[in-house]
DNA sequence: AACCGCCGTTGCGAATAACGAAATCAACAC
DNA sequence: GTGTTGATTTCGTTATTCGCAACGGCGGTT
């Protein structure tokens, strides 16, 4: 194990948990030594990743985090400009709608706008979505590179509850009903009562960079509201990719969203 | 140079740039071998904090940290508690309005509000601020810790403009004289024609953990703007304090504000 | 006031991860 | 085809990191 994912392993289990944590259960957790653990925080505070609470001597993230978080934001304003599609879109259908970004590690929630309703969906921001098992994950599969397509359908189905999709075959029909339609399906697949309808969010070359999704109790569907949520969700999806990709090089054929003829399959 | 500190100024580089770089490039600026920026590189994109461009191989910050902020935020909204009144203060001045936060790498600029006016104060946001040289870290200053106070009048004072503090004495009477009024102010100490006011926003023990700043063109200053913008950020500064502490452990004494009489100095 | 528990600190041999030169490979321009 | 630039791989060496164990210190407890 490398000492960078040593490190990142630490932020992880910092972010994770909701108090602060102390070095010995910090060490616990992670699994290394408290010299290791120790060597590892010192040099993360020093970088400004980590603060440690001058009193109760706890560990927590730090300003730095937030700070290359920020940066980040400045060179692709992915939240910036995604977040008034995704108020929008609740306000809309007054259901819950979330927003998230691909990355090597999965999919990770950025941005969630829940339903008003007593009865919804709550999903918490930062979490990482899995492929196989949420609409998000599936939307993206559709319109993403055929090697991270052939990895998921090889690897572990993890199973959330009595539905999650436990096959390759029918991962695969999914992600070819939601290519076909510009929108994916999940009932059940995370969470028990759950309904989600999700649609790719497309970078310049075609490929899903992220997914916008609408989440709602499966005892409130109605008759219709697929087929509605869908087409929000896939006209929101598309909004959110040609302003992040029209704005930036030129915004004059922002109109004409030619990459999505361009998805390499 | 501990590993991890290599691995975050890849990541400080990455940030500063608004470009993507690619490989060479991003080895020649920080200063390390090929192989050794690679490797680290590669660690960095399996954890998913950086990303790397399939076609013109360039590297650009990932996702994962976006998620560590989020999870960072969620635990300690200072974000999301601090904007409405950063937005409000904007409104209310008509001038560039900023917040910072800080660490052990300094005080970080977290939310702008540039004003509207043609002649304004831009600050980037993610920009580290001197300590010495900006209203904002005279405000910290006055309500640091005293170790922090010492640390900063020893060390040297890189000049911005030639009104730049120089010397521990001149510094320490704007420290002095922000503690008195509960506000500090800077004229061109960091930026030739720009003035601002400043004031601390303190934790639940009186030490300040970040700072609201109004920055004007200095041009526009009118009588009785500072003593204003003073008693506005001042004002400020402590709703958000209220806000943050108030919340978390009891909001029944919130209005009291006992932090700022608790305050070790 | 004495005790206990937990955190932080130090030293050192062993392990291993990082290092960097050089070679290979890929993309592109001419 | 050939030359150039830059990314990637390989591998022996080196230096850093690892983790055990023991010590010192602060805070809270009894």
């Amino acid at each position: 194990m490398s000492t960078v994912a040593k490190a990142v392993s630490l932020l992880e289990t910092l972010g994770a948990d909701i108090s602060e944590l102390g070095l010995a259960e910090l060490a616990g957790r992670v699994g290394f030594d408290k010299t290791t653990t120790r060597r590892l925080l010192i040099s993360l505070i020093e970088c400004g990743l980590v603060e440690q609470d001058e009193r109760s001597r706890c560990y927590r993230l730090g300003a730095g985090i937030s700070r290359l978080a920020l940066l980040r934001e400045a060179q692709f304003p992915f939240l910036r400009t995604a977040t008034p599609t995704v108020e929008r879109l609740a306000q809309e259908t007054g259901e819950t709608v979330h927003l998230s970004e691909y990355s090597s590690r999965g999919l990770v929630s950025v941005h969630v706008v829940e339903s008003t309703k007593a009865n919804r969906v709550s999903v918490p921001v930062g979490m990482i979505l899995p492929l196989h098992a949420t609409a998000s994950g599936i939307a993206l599969l559709a319109f993403a590179r055929k090697k991270l397509r052939d990895a998921v359908a090889e690897g572990p189905f993890p199973a959330f509850t009595r539905h999650t999709v436990s096959a390759p075959e029918e991962l695969s029909k999914l992600i070819e009903a939601a290519r076909a339609r510009g929108y994916s399906t999940s009932t059940q697949g995370f969470e028990e009562g759950v309904f989600s309808v999700a649609a790719p969010i497309l970078g310049v070359d075609g490929i899903a960079i992220g997914a916008l999704a609408i989440a709602t109790p499966q005892v409130r569907i109605r008759k219709g509201d697929i087929e509605r949520h869908g087409a929000a969700v896939a006209a929101g999806a598309s909004e959110i990719g040609e302003h992040l990709f029209g704005l930036l090089p030129s915004s004059a054929h922002a109109a004409a969203q030619p990459q999505r003829a361009r998805a390499r399959i």
